[in-house]
DNA sequence: CTGAAAGCGCTAACAC
DNA sequence: GTGTTAGCGCTTTCAG
C-alpha cells in the first residue's frame, strides 16, 4: 500500500502557470478579481497536469466541503431493503440527488440514523463533526424531526425538508400530496363511482393529513359522503389488509378504494380476490406509489406517480444555491404528482 | 450561516485528559504503546466531550478517509433508476456495503462513471483527488475494466472486483454463478425436463459464460441435450423476447427455459402467455435474479437468489481488512446462490 | 511508553 | 488584481 498523497496540488498548478497559490485558488472557486487571460492561463495548467481539488484540504481550510448528506431512517430503510417489496424510494432519492450535487461539482453521502433514539443527537453530531457535509437532505420520518431540526439550525448547516410544509428552518420540498389525492379523486368520481373510500396514512406522516384533505374535499364539492368511508393503515401490508376488511365490511362498502401505499393496495387487490371481487368491476384500486411492482401485478394497478427524483434535486438544489449566497426562500416548494391511469380502475358495475 | 469550524477537536480533548495530542491520536487509531489508564482517561474525555475525528482532518494529515467508494457504471445504473424495472441491485449494495462500512467506521460513497469512455481514466483519477478514498468496490462490468484496475493497482487504492473471478489485482468477489446454473438446471432435471434451455447474458458479462458452463454441466451428466437449446441476450426485455422466440420456434422447442434476468424471464413468460402455452404446464421458467416483481407476476417465478448484499458486504470487507494490514488474500471469494422455487416451475407435461 | 515539532493541501485574511 | 501569511485538525516523523 503506497504512500498516498495528493499526486498534483494547487503548489504544481501554481509553478506551471508561473502565478501565486492564491490566484489558483481564485480560479478554482470561480472568485472574482482574476484577470481573465489569467483565469485562461490557470484553466490551461490545470487542464494539462489533470488537477483536481481535494474536498479534504478544500473543508480543512475552512471552505466547502462538496459533500451533501441524505438522512434516512434506520430502521425503515434497511427494512425496506431486506424485505425486497420492490420500494424504490431510495434510488429514485439517489437519482435526483446525486445528479443534481454531480450538476454542482457536489457528493451526495447516505446517512441512516434512528428517529425514535434518545441518542439521536449524539450520532446526528457525531456524523456532522466526520463528514462535516456542506448541507443535510432529510426525508421522512426525520423531516418532521423537531430534534434533529433544532439541531441543524443551532449548527448552521442548511438542509432541506423533504415531505414537510411545516413553516420553519430548512427548505421544505414536497409532493402535491393533496392534489394528489384529488387526482385520484376526481378519477373515480369521473368514471362514476359514488362511495371511494380511503386507506389514510398513519398519523405520524404530516402527508397523511393532506391526503385525506384532498380527498375529502373533492368528495364534498362532488355532493358525495365520507361517512365510513375512511381507514387507516401504516403504509405496510398488514394493517392495508384490516382496513380494506373494515372498508368492505361497513355497511354500504365503496366501489372504489384509495390505498396510501403499494402495499396496502396490494392488501387490498388480494382481499378483492378472496372474495371474488371483480377488479376493476366490483371495486377499483387506486395505489399512491407507482412503484415497479404496481405495473406487475394483475391487474396493473392505477397510482399516483410521486415525483421522489424530482423533488430530492429540488432540495439539493435549494440547499447548494443557499451555500451559494441564494436568496433563502421562504415558501414551500410543491411538487405536483401524476396519475397513471392502468387496468385497476374503470366504471362502477351498473353505472 | 455561521462559520463552522470543528466544535470539539482533538487539543479540547488532550487538554480534558491531560494528555498530548499525540496520545489522544494514538487511543482513536487504536495504536499500542498507550498504557490502559491513559487510553481509559483520553476515551472518557472523548466521550464526556462528545469528540469526533474529523474525517477532512485525518485525510490530510496523510491518514485513512474512511471512504469506500462504490464504483458503478453511470449509464445503467441511472437507465435502472429512470427505467423503473423492479431492480434491486443497488439498494442491495448499499445494504450489504453500508452496513459494513459503518460496522468499521467507513462510510459508502456511491460514484458513477462511463465505463465506454475515452475519459475514463480522468473521470476516475478526478474521484480518486476528490474523494481520496481507502478503498473502491468495482461492480460489473467496471470489475473487469483493465483500464479501472491498472489505474486502481497503479495508484496502490486497494479495491474489490465484484463478479470477476480473473486473478489479478484486487480482491475477486463473486456469486457462484456456475453453481447458480447447476442449481437451477438440476432443479428442472428432478421435476422430469429433458430439453431445457438457457437464454445467456451477454458476452461482455464473465458471468454469462459461467452460467452457460453450469447448465452444460448439469445437462451432460444427465446425459441430455444442449443442442438447439442455448440462446443469448443483453439482460434485457427485448432481446430476451428474442431469444425465448428463437429457442420455442426451433424444431425441438424447450419444456423449461433458464433465463439469465428477471426481464428476459419476463419476456419469456409473456411470449408464453401469447401463445397460449400454460406456465408451468407446457413451460417452466426460472429467473436467474430474484428482484421483487418476479414474486408478484402470475405464476411467481422460480429464480436464483444472488446474495448481493453478501457479495458487497464481504468486499468492503476485504478492502478495510487489508487496509488495516490483513493478508492480500489471492483466491477469488465465491458466495453461493440459492434458488426460491415458485409456481413458474413444475413436471413437464407427460411426465 | 509519551511528547514536541513539522507539515498535509487548501483558503481566509490581509497586504501590495 | 494579485501575492503573502497564517492557520484549519490531524498524523507523522523523531526525540525523550
Amino acid at each position: 500500500m503506497a504512500r498516498r498523497r495528493q499526486a498534483v496540488t494547487i503548489r504544481h498548478v501554481a509553478a506551471d502557470a508561473g502565478v501565486s497559490l492564491q490566484t489558483v485558488s481564485r480560479v478554482i472557486n470561480k472568485e472574482p478579481n482574476v484577470r481573465p487571460e489569467m483565469m485562461e492561463r490557470v484553466q490551461a495548467s490545470i487542464a494539462r497536469l489533470g488537477y483536481v481539488p481535494s474536498i479534504a484540504a478544500q473543508r480543512m481550510a475552512g471552505s466547502r466541503s462538496y459533500l451533501i448528506v441524505a438522512l434516512n431512517d434506520r430502521e425503515r430503510t434497511i427494512a425496506g431493503w431486506r424485505n425486497r417489496q420492490g420500494t424504490d424510494w431510495v434510488d429514485q432519492m439517489l437519482l435526483g440527488g446525486m445528479l443534481t450535487c454531480a450538476e454542482h461539482g457536489y457528493r451526495l453521502l447516505v446517512e441512516l440514523v434512528d428517529t425514535h433514539s434518545d441518542h439521536i443527537e449524539r450520532e446526528l453530531l457525531g456524523a456532522i463533526a466526520a463528514i462535516q457535509p456542506d448541507g443535510v437532505i432529510l426525508t421522512p420520518p426525520h423531516s418532521e424531526n423537531p430534534l434533529i431540526t433544532r439541531l441543524l439550525e443551532a449548527q448552521g448547516i442548511s438542509f432541506a425538508r423533504i415531505g414537510s410544509l411545516k413553516p420553519g428552518a430548512g427548505f421544505a420540498v414536497a409532493i402535491d400530496d393533496e392534489g394528489a389525492a384529488r387526482l385520484a379523486t376526481e378519477h373515480l368520481v369521473a368514471l362514476g363511482h359514488r362511495r371511494i373510500g380511503l386507506i389514510a396514512g398513519p398519523d405520524d406522516y404530516e402527508l397523511s393529513g393532506r391526503r385525506v384533505t384532498g380527498w375529502r374535499a373533492v368528495l364534498a364539492e362532488a355532493g358525495l359522503p365520507t361517512e365510513g368511508l375512511l381507514a387507516q393503515g401504516d403504509f405496510g401490508f398488514e394493517t392495508g389488509r384490516a382496513a380494506a376488511l373494515a372498508l368492505l365490511d361497513g355497511p354500504a362498502p365503496p366501489s372504489a378504494i384509495i390505498a396510501s401505499s403499494d402495499q396496502m393496495a396490494l392488501a387490498t387487490l388480494e382481499l378483492a380476490r378472496e372474495r371474488g371481487l371483480d377488479v376493476p368491476g366490483a371495486l377499483s384500486v387506486v395505489s399512491f406509489d407507482d412503484t415497479p411492482i404496481v405495473r406487475f401485478v394483475h391487474p396493473p394497478l392505477t397510482a399516483i406517480v410521486q415525483p421522489i427524483a424530482e423533488v430530492t434535486a429540488r432540495a439539493v438544489a435549494l440547499v447548494i444555491a443557499e451555500r451559494a449566497g441564494g436568496a433563502p426562500l421562504a415558501a414551500p416548494v410543491i411538487v405536483p404528482a401524476t396519475l397513471a391511469v392502468r387496468a385497476s380502475t374503470g366504471r362502477p358495475v351498473g353505472a
